[in-house]
DNA sequence: AAACATACCTTGTAATACTACGTATACGTC
DNA sequence: GACGTATACGTAGTATTACAAGGTATGTTT
């Protein structure tokens, strides 16, 4: 067992943790999708996984703020989906999401820049 | 007031979230610091605004985890202050988050790039 | 000695996401 | 047409994280 590995992956957890909204919105910036299928999406492309009890709750949150609709859709291969996308207003709001997480995104690759360095291993 | 200002900065605040461990470690990286010091300097050269009823939970967490050690100091201009450095498993533990950290802000940042282009305002 | 400043610490609370479970619809197969 | 399975959506309870608000301790200034 590695040395690293006794408190997990805590910290991992920790820093995944508050991107999932804007994650999600930036999932519907260019098609509807519905419920698993963005959690799947996001799995595939990015360092999000969540779980379903996840990911319904924070679309519920979306939608009551007003920043996403859905409409369900009968499917060709059974069982009915939930399709969701942005609002005009939703579509602001992820800009400026995405705004201001760049920005912090910057900050946070300067302060550990030092720490990519060689390391004394 | 700006128009998106309604819910206010509730989702600055969330992807803020969870990199505070880290940052205090990568404070940390080149030199030892007091409470007080860490704070100031994460919100002067970064976005990492937090409160002392933040950081000091976290520094006695992180110190019961054996990554960060403390000594208290006699100071010239009045009142002691607590000193803290990283421990060896704590300099290990702080490259092993950056590297993982910088894969995971890769990731967000492909994942917004297309909501930076222009957007229609 | 009273007022102020610095620094550290603690208690209670809100928000976020997770685990585990429950529900609904349709398909296949016998 | 009943049963098992797969897909998809949803909820209740819980743990963790950070915050707001307040408290303690030391030293300086007047």
């Amino acid at each position: 067992m590695s040395p690293e590995t006794d408190g997990p992956n805590n910290w991992e957890r920790q820093v995944r943790k508050g991107w999932l909204e804007l994650a999600i919105l930036a999932s519907l910036w260019q098609e509807k999708l519905y419920g698993l299928d963005i959690l799947r999406r996001l799995e595939d492309h990015s360092d999000l996984v969540m779980a379903e009890g996840t990911i319904y709750p924070i679309l519920s949150r979306l939608k009551s703020d007003g920043l996403i609709e859905s409409k369900w859709v009968e499917s060709d291969s059974g069982h009915p989906r939930k399709y969701y996308w942005l609002t005009a207003l939703g579509r602001r709001r992820a800009a400026t999401m995405a705004r201001y997480a760049s920005g912090f995104l910057s900050h946070i690759t300067t302060l550990i820049a030092p720490l990519l360095g060689k390391e004394g291993k």
